[in-house]
DNA sequence: ATGAAAATGAAAGTTAATATCATTTAAGGA
DNA sequence: TCCTTAAATGATATTAACTTTCATTTTCAT
């Protein structure tokens, strides 16, 4: 999805929820959907900061909740303590794997290891409704 | 691994590192040695102190960090915020499903998708040292 | 334009983890 | 057994990320 459309669906979920709209959260969003990096809030303040320099770690926050809630960020955590934030990708769910050198993060997708997943859980009598996947080791560079 | 044997290993891996014995890091392990569950600090805490009320947070939390570090004890996060630990299982490495109506914990071994995950890592051109599997769904009381 | 309701930003509060520090305790050697 | 010294303890303080509060500002339907 286009960063445009992304718009256009954050409004209608604002509109849909009878919130209002700001320039500030706008433009926090704008930024965030030209992102395409797992980016901790502070990340996203600093880069909202350098063209509005007023804005507030809160609003930050509560923006990112609101595309969280929408569907349109995802929140990561990947066990170094802060929240990260992605775009909703394009080609569906995939999960990560991290560099426990230099932090790099790469992605991947598997629908093999998606449906063993739903197998080992239906074994054991559960429903899936979501799952983390995180895989740690070293990169190429780092190797 | 039964607890006499876990308590040898912990003897062994102070007199290593040059550590002394006493009598409440020796009962918060053999408390501990005795869970089968996940469980956090703070019901730890509680556990130990039902027989000897003055032992302080501080020392339950260095405690499961020394066991972590020898390997005893595994830190798990399952995203409630606080970290729980589990005894180092018998039969080796597995993953968990939880409950997300009643946190119900479940253990599964799934060498499949063990090994999946390290072929889609290496095609990244990673090398795989640890993973993190989680799946959060129903479970068969709450389906 | 007006007024109700939502949004903002600064500041305060929360919570789990971690560090500090005065005091106590363990353990090897005199 | 008595010292000595380094580690351990427990109370307390600090940290860090998140979350809430609140006075003020802004939006937007009327
Ligand atoms: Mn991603
Ligand atoms: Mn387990
Ligand atoms: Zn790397
Ligand atoms: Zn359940």
């Amino acid at each position: 999805m286009q960063p445009a459309n992304k718009m256009a669906v954050l409004k209608s979920f604002i509109d849909a929820k009878g919130l209002k709209s700001t320039s500030q959260r706008d433009f926090i969003a704008e930024t965030f959907f030209k992102t395409n990096t797992h980016i901790s809030l502070d990340e996203l303040l600093s880069k909202v900061r350098k063209k509005t320099p007023n804005i507030g770690y809160a609003t930050v926050y509560r923006t990112m909740k609101l595309l969280s809630e929408c569907g349109l960020a995802i929140a990561r955590q990947f066990g170094d303590g802060q929240t990260r934030y992605e775009n909703l990708p394009e080609d569906g769910h995939h999960d990560h794997i991290i560099c426990i050198k230099c932090a790099k993060i790469a992605e991947f997708q598997n629908p093999k290891i998606e449906q063993l997943q739903i197998e080992a859980a239906k074994k054991l009598g559960f429903t899936v409704v979501n799952h983390k996947l995180e895989l740690y080791g070293y990169c190429p560079d780092c190797a």
